[in-house]
DNA sequence: CAGATTTGGTTGAATAACCAAACAGCATTG
DNA sequence: CAATGCTGTTTGGTTATTCAACCAAATCTG
């Protein structure tokens, strides 16, 4: 039994990932953090690589996005919470992004992170589908919207993580501005082909 | 002298560095791949960060945007190129996504990241001032679409990376019709603050 | 112009760590 | 007396970086 334990090894890892990065952090380190042997880690999670997945996996959860509005309204409050997020869970970004590089060669870390990435884009996907349905536009659209708004998303975190001092919230903003009027315009794409 | 041996040390860590990602990837690896001792890879380049970041200066400066015309007709051709880049230099664009990752927790590889990401946001702000300038819209306005737009970029480039199968193509597309769009709107933020 | 000396490039081994994972065995509890 | 949770060590490697020595070509010297 004892989630307890398991809680708590998950709870260093992240404690330790956050401070160290992932390739200097070692299986040592944190039992250490979360008062352990070494051996325990082991014990509860069989590699180093689930450990991380698993890490990632609790500290999403903990702070899934309500929802609740819908349309237009349930987007810009979706924007409202996103940029909240971008200050104060820098932590949690800088691993999700760690991640997504190492997992280009790992195996294990990199399906793991595909099911994230996944998972994320389709509940964007999920708003713009309502957003298009209520101003009766073509619903096909939201695919290349999610993946444009996910990209902007995980690239103003980059942008945030690498810069302090950058403005998310005006790039946010901007990309508000930017997918609603997307919406509005008839053209999915007005660029010229070849 | 020998500028060629640096420069083989160069070709040969990408080569590595591409097939193994950089923490599975070794000084003595590298010098193997290029036939060479490994003491002499620490005589041209200090440390093993170092030695990364001159691999991605490397690979970067090989192909640089060519440019050439202007506004929205430069914009439209900006990314279209980007498009191609998507699926033809991958191992580049890895790469790139890995130091990022990387940089978070080194600061020599941090400072270095923190550049790169600096002059790509730079040459897009440029041309998004130039739209901006042809269309007589408020200049201020570029930064922020350019924050946008290289973050899209980024995303996209992750997404593609992540799941091959990845339309980029119709993403770039909808990214294109987005921030025209959003220039032709007046309203820079049509969010509601608070 | 022959011999000495410096220089830049190169080598391979030595150093001084460090690590993930496996293992054998000790508690505690049901 | 299991079985589950847990410990601490061993195993079998790995690593970046330093270092002393080597060599060939260039430069200097007498």
């Amino acid at each position: 039994m004892s989630a307890d334990t398991r809680e708590k090894i998950l709870q260093a890892a992240f404690t330790v990932l956050s401070r160290q990065g992932y390739e200097n952090t070692s299986i040592k380190d944190i039992a250490e953090e979360a008062d352990v042997a070494q051996g325990l880690v082991h014990y509860y999670f069989k590699s180093k690589q689930l450990l991380v997945l698993a890490v990632l996996e609790y500290v999403c959860r903990k702070v899934e996005v309500g929802g609740g509005l819908e349309g237009e309204a349930g987007a810009l409050r979706a924007f409202e919470e996103t940029k909240e997020m971008m200050g104060s869970r820098t932590d949690t970004n800088a691993l999700y992004i760690q991640l997504i590089g190492v997992g280009l060669h790992d195996k294990v870390i990199g399906a793991g992170v595909r099911e994230f990435v996944h998972r994320d884009r389709m509940h964007i996907e999920d708003i713009a589908r309502e957003v298009l349905h209520q101003r009766e536009a073509d619903p096909t659209r939201a695919r290349g919207i999610a993946a444009v708004v996910w990209a902007a998303m995980l690239g103003i975190m980059v942008q945030k993580l690498v810069e302090p001092e950058f403005n998310s919230d005006e790039a946010i903003d901007t990309l508000a501005a930017m997918s609603l009027s997307a919406v509005y315009s008839s053209t999915p794409a007005p660029v010229a082909e070849r």
